[in-house]
DNA sequence: AGGGTAACCTACTGGCGGTAGGGCGTTACG
DNA sequence: CGTAACGCCCTACCGCCAGTAGGTTACCCT
């Protein structure tokens, strides 16, 4: 998609010489791809290069290192993955008002659940294993349970009580786990939806959240049993 | 622990000349020591052979790649980390019977959280992150997840249902990677203890856990909403 | 004593991340 | 129109590291 784009405005340049700024673009998509189905360690800056049609010096002079261009792919697709599940979760705001918060981990969940589903190859390299750095790796993950933690705080503020932030922080992050986990099982698995995913998903979950819920308008003291 | 055990065994065969059984797991425990503290990729064959005094073609001849000794000492970790939760599981069971699955869930959880908590650094470069292979360490997970799964299915047994196994599958992965990223979130907190860490995963999960549970007693065609 | 084997070593290869230093169009300016 | 500056790019190399070929030494068993 990104990359068809690409060629055509890389095709204008007729001589091989081109702006820095497509160049970058260029290499960033080129680099998931090879990252996708190579793995991290497999893939090859000297091939990457041949890729682009372009001697290693370039790369480097344009993304510094091997390490610094994962993570900016990884971040553009985390980027990605951010928007989409926060989108969905805005949208499927406005149904019945009991359920407002069910309405959410729903519509959020399916559109990770999607997202992983489309992406099979990228997410298995981007998120799952790979990164040399678990810092790297915690940062990008962060984005997404940063979400998740405002999502939660949100839905408690509505009931109207305070719960343990770090308690909220600690659920966002289980909450993550459990997607991430679930959408690497299921890339292995054959007839599996994103649609049941989010069943099983909200089965599991959410009985605990509203419980969560529910103690934290109780006012304070009551989040422990 | 093992290390020092091992020193003394090694000082036996003042020779350096040492029988391959006890070599190997020379190695094996000192690779784990460097992975730990270097991660994988920043571990180097030639480190390992000058702390176990050895030239790198010993390691070869024992381990056969730097990818194999990996998944040995994370087979290791995996193998302790099994048998430290289940017979915390085991021994948990014989409590008030009515809340037999909760003590159980209480008892597994907190002995995973604890056993995260004792080996850190081990923990962050064996289970976190690095594995070059998604395959492999999804294949070392799978051992952990098979321990969940084969407790909750006896749990719905004990309720009388038959669960859609691929559901309990599916749950399993995601308690399992619910507790790998509280596990480290954990690691980079301070302040936050395997039982605080305990009673927040089972008041996000155990509501939704016997729920599913009383939907498998209640028969087939239930679990779906 | 003398073969056979188990444990081990020195010295090397190939590949990869990363870099030094130079070439050559294109543009700006006198 | 010449010339200086700048942006884009390349060839050729370094150091590191996983993995290997082939030889050496101590031990054991007959």
């Amino acid at each position: 998609m990104t990359v068809d784009t690409l060629t055509e405005e890389l095709a204008a340049h007729a001589h091989g010489r081109v702006p820095r700024a497509l160049r970058e673009r260029q290499l960033l998509a080129l680099g998931a791809e090879l990252f996708a189905e190579r793995g991290y360690a497999g893939a090859s800056m000297d091939e990457l290069a041949t890729r682009a049609g372009v001697s290693k010096p370039v790369i480097y002079d344009l993304l510094g290192s091997k390490e610094e261009l994962f993570r900016r792919c990884a971040d553009l697709a985390a980027q990605d993955l951010h928007e989409r599940v926060a989108s969905a979760v805005a949208a499927a705001a406005p149904v019945a008002d009991a359920t407002a918060a069910e309405a959410q981990l729903r519509a959020g969940s399916l559109a990770f659940f999607r997202f992983a589903a489309e992406h099979r190859r990228s997410w298995s390299v981007l998120f799952a294993g790979d990164s040399t750095f678990t810092a790297e790796a915690e940062s990008i993950r962060h984005r997404q349970t940063a979400l998740v933690e405002a999502l939660l705080t949100g839905a408690a503020l509505e009931q109207g009580g305070a719960i343990d932030a770090r308690q909220v922080a600690a659920t966002a992050q289980a909450l993550n786990g459990a997607f991430e986990s679930l959408a690497n099982w299921a890339a292995a698995q054959t007839d599996v939806t994103p649609e049941t995913l989010t069943e099983w998903f909200v089965a599991l979950t959410l009985p605990g959240l509203q419980l969560l819920a529910r103690s934290a308008s109780a006012g304070p003291g009551s989040a422990r049993r």
